[in-house]
DNA sequence: TATGTATATACACGTCCATGAATGTTGACG
DNA sequence: CGTCAACATTCATGGACGTGTATATACATA
């Protein structure tokens, strides 16, 4: 958890990796398939997005099953989130007011399931 | 503004030019006060920031005023947006109700002002 | 016009890093 | 135990990039 969040999102094949894991866990093998570089370099990219906190492995067999944690994510969030008066504050009356909706609406994208 | 927005803001000397011209537009002498790299690295990395949209020019007799634009962070925001299913989904009941109140309070983070 | 200040650009250098090829390791299965 | 499959690791290489030094450009002022 050492390395910077930009600088590991900064490789265009990590971000596609990160884009792919979106859908859910995934085997090295099926990454190597949607990003067309040779499964060495796959299982670097991995190595360091998980060092970087972005992933976590589940092993089953031979095969290792990477999935996405929040917490990188979280992170930029927090950063993005001290820029936003650059373009919330010049939002007039009219704007806000779809701003707070569409936001309601991102809190609440649909009737949540249940907790197990 | 056709360089990554990650991999420019992958520098950490970049980064802290941005977070210098949080406060406001800044003169190229006053970020090289703050940054400890010569005036003609900052320069360079003014050109690069400029050129991913991150910042704009104002010239005021020999000097130059740089300021953020928001076009690059709100992209951020939507990429990042992308993610919030990652920790938001796992908010039981009581958490989802804090995050709502979160959410309405940055909203709405005080009355605000008049438009011009 | 001459001089100083503010900023941009050119050039050279060293370092980091993504990639491919080859090899190592571990688990499954006969 | 031998073989295959899935994945990790090592090594060498080429290219990108950040930095400093030096130089160029533009503006202001005397």
């Amino acid at each position: 958890m050492n390395v910077d969040v930009f600088q590991t999102l900064a490789d265009p094949t990590r971000r596609r990796i990160v884009e792919a894991l979106k859908g859910g866990e995934l085997a090295v093998n099926d990454l190597v398939a949607r990003v067309d570089i040779q499964q060495s370099g796959v299982s670097r990219h991995l190595g360091i997005l998980q060092e970087a906190g972005f992933v976590q492995v589940r092993a089953e067999g031979t095969k290792r099953l990477y999935s996405l944690r929040p917490e990188p994510f979280q992170e930029l969030d927090a950063w993005v989130t001290g820029y936003r008066g650059l373009w919330e504050a010049r939002l007039d009356r009219f704007g806000q007011a779809l701003e707070r909706r569409r936001k309601a609406r991102m809190a609440n994208p649909k009737p949540e399931e249940e907790p197990p």
